[in-house]
DNA sequence: GAAATAGTACGCCGATCGTCAAACTATACT
DNA sequence: AGTATAGTTTGACGATCGGCGTACTATTTC
């Protein structure tokens, strides 16, 4: 059921595997905030917005379960903030910069830039 | 027990009843996007913003019991967004700016603008 | 002191949350 | 085909959430 348009060379393609994700439109600020106002998930944000890149789950390495992971990966995906797609064994994610830009202008900069800040302040335990 | 320094006439001074508030280095990046995820809290924060003054609980008449207003406002209050103070019978709310402005720098400012466009967007139903 | 006003405290409810372990599925590698 | 890798699904758990009504407290006004 491969119907990929872009090969990318030696790296697996897109399987089949569906994922459902909000369009732009639907995204709604209390979800966003919900979704962020977790520490796990805000690590994983966070992530994402320093290595901006796509990632897999694994590479996160949250300190709860595989189960949990999952759980957190699919609010962030639900509420709007991620994107998610399966490539191979792996999921890839990537931050929905563009959309959340155009929608909530500044938010997510200054939502990272305070998590950074509250860091520092706390002294370095991203916690 | 009135240790208010600046008297405004007529009206009525704080009394004993004390409330407790967060000092601000105490505030929590993820208490706050937490408060500001529920959508009764967040027309509060939005009133309090317009009016930018002090208003009593019952001035923001949320769509919900007298109870559970009490119940936000406290959320509100513990997470370090809004300062309360006691005045007569009634109790002032106000938003915690320069705190948070402090901690966050522009994080209210573009939650306020995100619920605005949101509204904009969604046809000015406020929910 | 009595009535009115403004908000609190205390349970209670059903729903959602974050967490886990166990069993499972899908893909890749050999 | 068989094994390894990566993530999912399900169902459970205790905790928290948002909501309510009722009874209560504090303050002002009469």
């Amino acid at each position: 059921m491969q119907t990929q348009t872009t090969p990318t060379g030696p790296q697996p393609q897109a399987t089949g595997r569906s994922l459902e994700h909000p369009r732009r439109e639907a995204i709604r600020l209390e979800d966003v905030l919900h979704a962020l106002s977790d520490p796990m998930r805000m690590r994983v944000v966070r992530t994402l917005a320093e290595e901006s890149a796509e990632l897999t789950c694994s590479v996160i390495d949250l300190p709860v379960s595989k189960s949990t992971t999952t759980h957190h990966f699919r609010v962030l995906r639900e509420s709007g903030v991620i994107h998610q797609i399966y490539r191979g064994t792996a999921k890839m994610n990537a931050l929905r910069r563009e959309d959340l830009e155009a929608l909530f202008p500044g938010l997510l900069d200054s939502v990272l830039a305070a998590a950074a800040l509250q860091e520092g302040r706390l002294g370095g335990d991203r916690g």
